[in-house]
DNA sequence: GAAATTACCTGTACGATACAGCTATCTGGG
DNA sequence: CCCAGATAGCTGTATCGTACAGGTAATTTC
């Protein structure tokens, strides 16, 4: 192996730790939040209302193959949303299999809470960056889902 | 709000998607990759065995803390690693209510097979990358793990 | 040396997810 | 136009990872 390949190898060594990282320590901080604005909504139930925020209502099909969720999964999350009243189902006018869902005002709002508590807290925990490099994280953090995401479907 | 306070607000909002987004694809990915070598480990095996392995052989206590995880859940991980030969438990020489958790050659094995083919698929996955995108990702990733560790660590 | 603490284990519960199977509806080839 | 197959969503069931509460044994503290 020449140098620069053993060089790469380190550096995707390191990337693979980081994100491994990252998953557990992510993890943990959101459990650790437990009683806080976090908790208004767990994990589906935001990442549902935040889709339905920016792509509109839409039915669960499409929310499961959009989240990489089993259908299942989506129409039990989806249930237990429209029980607390954040999302309303409404029959598919051009299908009458389909449900259409959208997110009501209040689930937009409680979403909303939840996320400027999260964007808060990461810009505490980044108080001491330079913006150049928190605008750099975000940039490569979307580029590496990107790559993460035409990975996955492409099988 | 300043100009200045907005471009940082619109930053740190990116970066929440951008993990929101990264844990749900990992997740995803983590499932997809069902019967091939990944399988061989679940998650928190591979995280104990990789923690063993950087930081050699010791009690449950402190590996639950280590990773974050109650320690029941380390009890019953280590429990199945066990069953699987990929660890093995010894009484603590010098406490005897401590068990000493070390990885088994197997073990070690097991987990060097599953980071090589994790660190093969972000190869895979960040081809097109230049060294210094790889390098400056590995390197802010590491950084945000701190600050988000820090964090955590502080309640 | 008794009281408080700690280490680990076990029982139990929960949340998120997947897969298989069901029903209702839609769609395209004869 | 009709039926065979596909699709949308729901429900039953199973699994995994995790936490919390409670128990027992060993250790530390005063």
């Amino acid at each position: 192996m020449s140098d620069d390949d053993h060089a790469k190898e380190v550096t995707l060594g390191r990337i693979e730790t980081e994100v491994a990282l990252l998953m557990r320590l992510g993890e943990a901080t959101r459990r650790g939040t437990g009683t806080m604005e976090h908790r208004l909504l767990d994990r589906a139930a935001y990442v549902i209302l935040r889709h339905l925020d920016v792509a509109g209502p839409q039915n669960v099909s499409a929310l499961a193959a959009r989240l990489n969720l089993d259908g299942s999964t989506v129409t039990r999350q989806v249930s237990a949303l429209q029980r607390d009243g954040l999302i309303a189902r409404t029959p598919d006018p051009a299908d009458g299999r389909g449900t259409v869902i959208s997110a009501t005002p209040a689930g937009l709002q409680r979403m909303a809470a939840v996320q400027a508590a999260r964007t808060r807290l990461y810009g505490e925990m980044l108080a001491g960056w330079s913006e150049t490099d928190r605008d750099t994280l975000a940039e490569l953090l979307h580029r590496l889902n990107e790559a993460l995401d035409a990975r996955n479907r492409r099988r």
